[in-house]
RNA sequence: GGCCCUGUAGCCCAAUUGGCAGAGGCACGCGACUUAAAAUCGCGCCAGUGUGGGUUCGAGUCCCACCAGGGCCA
């Protein structure tokens, strides 16, 4: 498929330069002052001219496989109208330093560049303005590729990715193929085609039980995971064609199914929980989100759960960034308990509620049970007298958000229903109740109330008069804490008698461990065991009884993965007119996008409007396909955002291949063992798409496609910029450029204006431009800025006072270079005197380290440090010079290309070796020893390097100040750490 | 409410990971150059590390509590 990627258009410096090749590189040039303008679009120019940034794949022509390979990504932006702020490339100039540095210390280094095209933003703009998302994403992908061509980035823009690129999402397809054309094998812990679960059922392997799970055939406990022996399983063969269709679906990784959805009708699409906010609104326009029931296709990530959390383990990632992926999937282990309805038979599944719980040790303490409003057993269980009242409660819960629902502080609401079911325990009838403080959509909806260990269940019960029986001992801090008026505090035994007597006159639920009170039955006691201990023992007997059994419970949902939009890729799926799915052949991939005129979605204010996706108006011609005969409808939703940025790091591997989503070699060769080298991005997506990306790596990896089981193997989090942002008085945001300060006093226009602070962006009118301080300063001076602002990994503030530091250092290196007068080269063949060279070998050492712990701050601070001792001479010594420019070359690489050329080397700088420094010149004849006594500092003393400990403990007793600080007092202890300090201990 | 991160000079930040608190930049002051200013060059200025405890011969660094700012989850 021939088609024109933006990013391969010419580059375009808005400078009125036109690249020259590196035959006309200019001799002659009319001032000699540091030209930064000319030096950087002649540079940018020759490396687009040279190629100097192509990566090669194993097998081009000249690659070198003796070398390591640095595969080095950005996560890829999304091409916003307004552009690029100073703050988007902070990530991508950290970035080009390391590829930069990788590749001059003899890496083949991959970095390359993308846009995450699709999405609501272009939608929007294009029903705004009328014009089709296609043309105004195109125009936004030139203007951020101009605007980071002009940065210098060195990315090998021949690998440039758009997921909007029918070459491209034709791949998205067909992995969402492999993901519908898979399942997951429980057993195995992998995804496994479909097709092997066909062949497993058609030998016999599983029987089918009454819910549809598999059944292990065989005796063996294996294959127990896939369920229990159920009396009326059914052979496969023994399905209709159709049940048997029905049967798969339920176990394919990609599926349909009818759900509660988080619905908005302003954006009129639905949307996955993790695009909806803790006020149950929009993620993107704050819009009102209602759940309401729709069928739509999910992704099954939820089979990943466990391999999702466990394999955080062999990442390099932030530890705070594993923490929340962990805390987002959730994992709590407890049990699963069945409580029979009081007057049910036990025999069938309708007559038990089954609860999860994370403390099976307090089921003696379960006093009643409550169900979530939308519980499908609320329903047959009320009984005929409170069936008004439990109506009339369920239509009001359905009005509350989650949130709020939840909030711990809220007062409890509920009723009962007049049902009760058996404790199985003790077969004490507990009460049934419904509130809405369960929810349910986390485990099973209903839950066995503990009022003496919840608080939630405490506040509960307190309210409706429910039974609170004590079945874990709190410690003696907590009931001194929380007991009663009339109890004496101090004494022991009173306070547990108290507790034991009444636990509901204390002031809240114990919900800590502790031993068990309360616990026993003719099988089992937990009376004195403690809290771990005790959830074993129940473990035990439920699962012996055949009451319950241990299971983990995960909070991450199955991820929703339709949309009713346009501008996202569509699904390879075609409908039948009697309901079956049939997935389109993948030889006539990709889908295209219909050409559309209307593709608005219906966007409504009615929380009941019926969805109605844009596709559902293409034209027939796109919408129906015959196939043998049949007339199928296509699939008329589209992908979430988050489909295209799920693999986009495999693509750039091999982006220009037709055959496969990534040629099995280059996916091996940059790869390599564990993914990524160092995959950079802002903090935002700790949750979402590094979630689903990891799921659909391990996919492709189950299924053999790919050979590591995690994409990223080190992840490092930038920091935000930050700026100043100003309102006036009624709080409207003010353009912070037309704000003056005067006597620590801002105005704007005259108006006094207040003066606050924020992530620098378009919404607080803050934003500086990156065009903008490259015409003042150049992009040179730019990158060293945003590295020297501070550390990577902390948001900092922008200050455009500030620039003029770095601005500074490299006018000061151009002069100490470079004559401004004559344009003469500055360097010369004389040898560095040797305090120089020491200074030059710790630069070395110094940036080195720096690069490796992506410290440029430090690295850049450090050779300023350098390069401030050369303004001292007139001329620079040539081994000074030959090491110092490459150390300075991968931050700000246009002006040291100049001086490495005018230095007469032909090859560009980024070829260059990385300096090694001489260890011997970092070790000095003679130490400085601070020396403490009692850890106070009382001297100094110079001793020979190679001084010995005794050495340098009669130098340092030698010292008059030390030796009057000892004076009269015995020494107990004389601590000498060698090239650190001496410390002696008196007393 | 729980968890995580951060707190060093007027400001941004270093500190070899437990060893002399100061590398660098900004701002400021003085001087040189200049008719003058800018630019440039030189010199100088300033904190005992948010607060209170603890561990240690020794704490910015480790532990506990609190305070402030930021983030994530409720």
């Amino acid at each position: 498929m021939a088609h024109t990627r933006i990013c391969d258009l010419p580059l375009n410096v808005g400078l009125g330069f036109v690249p020259a090749g590196p035959s006309e590189y200019p001799r002659r040039i009319m001032s000699h002052t540091y030209d930064y303008t000319g030096i950087e679009a002649r540079w940018q120019g020759i490396w687009e001219q040279r190629d100097t940034f192509r990566a090669l794949n194993p097998g081009d022509e000249g690659f070198d496989g003796g070398k390591p390979k640095y595969y080095v990504v950005d996560m890829f932006p999304y091409p916003s109208g307004v552009g690029l702020h100073v703050g988007h490339p902070l990530g991508y100039i950290a970035t080009d330093i390391v590829a930069r540095y990788k590749r001059m210390t003899g890496h083949n280094v991959l970095h390359p560049m993308g846009y995450d095209a699709f999405g609501l933003p272009a939608e929007q703009f294009a029903v705004e303005h009328g014009v089709h998302p296609k043309i105004t994403t195109d125009k936004n992908i030139a203007n951020m590729t101009r605007q980071l061509k002009r940065l210098g980035l060195s990315y090998d823009w021949d690998r440039c990715v758009e997921t909007t690129d029918p070459g491209y999402y034709k791949w998205t397809q067909w992995i969402f193929l492999r993901l519908y054309k898979s399942w997951f094998d429980p057993v195995a812990q992998k995804a496994r085609p479909i097709s092997e679960l066909v062949q497993a059922l058609e030998a016999g392997d599983y029987d089918i039980g009454a819910d549809g799970s598999l059944v292990a055939d065989t005796a063996g406990g294996a294959l127990d995971t896939l369920g229990g022996v159920e009396p009326g399983a059914r052979k496969w063969t023994e399905l209709a064609p159709d049940q048997q269709a029905r049967l798969l679906d339920e176990y394919r990784l990609a599926y349909l199914a009818e759900v509660p959805v988080n619905w908005c009708p302003a954006l009129g699409t639905v949307l996955a929980n993790e695009e909806v906010t803790n006020e149950g609104k929009s993620d993107r326009g704050n819009h009102a989100v209602y759940k309401r029931p729709m069928k739509q296709w999910m992704l099954r990530i939820t089979a990943y759960c466990e391999r999702l959390a466990d394999d955080l383990g062999m990442v390099d990632w932030p530890e705070p960034i594993k923490l929340m992926q962990r805390n987002w999937i959730g994992r709590s282990e407890g049990a699963e308990v069945h409580f029979p309805l009081a007057f049910g038979s036990a025999e069938s599944s309708e007559d038990v509620i089954t609860v999860f719980t994370t403390r099976p040790d307090t089921l003696f303490g379960a006093t009643y049970m409550v169900l979530a409003p939308e519980h499908p057993l609320v329903e047959s269980l009320t009984t005929d007298e409170q069936r008004q009242a439990v109506n009339d409660y369920q239509k009001q819960a359905a009005t509350r958000s989650d949130i709020d629902r939840q909030a711990e502080t809220k007062q409890k609401t509920g009723v009962f229903t007049g049902a009760y079911a058996l404790n199985p325990v003790d077969n004490d009838k507990v009460p049934i109740w419904v509130a809405d403080y369960v929810m349910m959509g986390y485990g099973t909806g209903a839950i066995m109330a503990v009022p003496a260990h919840d608080q939630r269940d405490f506040d509960f019960a307190k309210q409706f008069g429910l039974e609170i029986k004590p079945v874990v001992l709190p410690t003696q801090d907590w009931m001194k804490s929380h007991a009663p008026e009339g109890c004496d505090k101090e004494d022991a035994h009173d306070l547990m008698a108290h507790y034991v007597a009444a636990a509901d006159t204390f002031d809240a639920a114990f919900g800590g461990m502790g031993a068990g009170i309360n616990s026993e039955n003719a099988e089992v006691s937990l009376n004195g065991k403690l809290t771990p201990e005790a959830k074993d023992a129940m473990i035990g007997w439920l699962k012996q009884r055949g009451f319950g059994k241990g299971t983990i419970q995960y909070r991450l949902r199955d991820w929703l993965f339709s949309r009713q939009r346009y501008w996202g890729e569509p699904f390879p799926i075609l409908h039948a007119p009697d309901g079956h799915i049939v997935p389109v052949p993948e030889e006539d991939l990709p889908v295209a996008l219909p050409e559309m005129e209307d593709f608005k979605p219906s966007a409504s204010d009615d929380p009941d409007a019926p969805p109605q996706t844009p596709l559902s108006r293409a034209p027939e011609s796109w919408k129906y396909v015959e196939v043998d005969g049949v007339k199928y409808t296509r699939e008329l939703n589209t992908m979430p955002q988050w489909a295209g940025s799920c693999w986009y790091y495999l693509r750039y591997l091999d982006a220009g291949n037709d055959e496969r989503f990534v040629g099995k070699e280059a996916e091996r060769y940059w790869m390599g063992d564990n993914g990524l080298d160092l995959y950079v991005g802002g903090a935002e997506h700790a949750v979402l798409h590094l979630l689903y990306s990891r799921f659909w790596h391990k996919v492709l990896f189950d299924l053999g496609h790919v050979g590591t089981a995690e994409p990223f193997g080190r992840l490092y989090n930038q920091g935000y910029i930050q700026a100043y942002a100003y309102t006036d008085k009624r709080g409207v945001y003010i353009d912070a450029e037309k704000v003056q300060e005067e006597d620590g006093k801002f105005t704007a226009g005259g108006e006094p204006v207040s003066r606050e602070f924020g992530k620098m962006g378009k919404s607080l009118k803050n934003a500086v431009s990156p065009d903008e301080v490259c015409e003042q300063y150049g992009c040179d001076t730019l990158r060293l800025y945003e590295m020297y602002l501070g550390p990577l990994d902390q948001s900092k503030v922008w200050s455009t006072r500030d620039i003029v530091g770095v601005h500074r250092f490299l006018q000061r290196l151009w002069r100490n270079f470079v004559d401004e007068e004559t344009g003469e080269l500055l360097v010369v063949s004389d040898k560095a005197d040797e305090s120089l060279k020491r200074k030059l070998h710790k630069t070395i050492k110094r940036v080195t380290d720096s690069m490796d712990a992506m410290a440029f701050n430090v690295a850049i601070a450090a050779l300023i440090e350098l390069n401030n001792e050369l303004v001292g001479i007139k001329t620079i010594p040539r081994e000074v010079a030959e090491n110092m420019i490459p150390l300075l070359a991968p931050s700000a690489p246009h002006i040291c290309e100049e001086i490495w050329k005018r230095m007469g080397h032909d090859d560009s700088i980024s070829t260059t070796d990385w300096p090694t420094h001489d260890p011997a010149m970092l070790i000095e004849d003679t130490a400085e020893y601070p020396v403490q006594v009692n850890g106070k500092l009382r001297g100094k003393v110079t001793v020979p390097t190679d001084a010995d400990d005794a050495a340098i403990e009669a130098a340092a007793r030698g010292d008059e100040n030390v030796a009057a600080h000892m004076d009269g007092k015995t020494v107990r202890k004389v601590i000498v750490i060698k090239g650190r300090l001496i410390n002696i201990v008196v007393g």
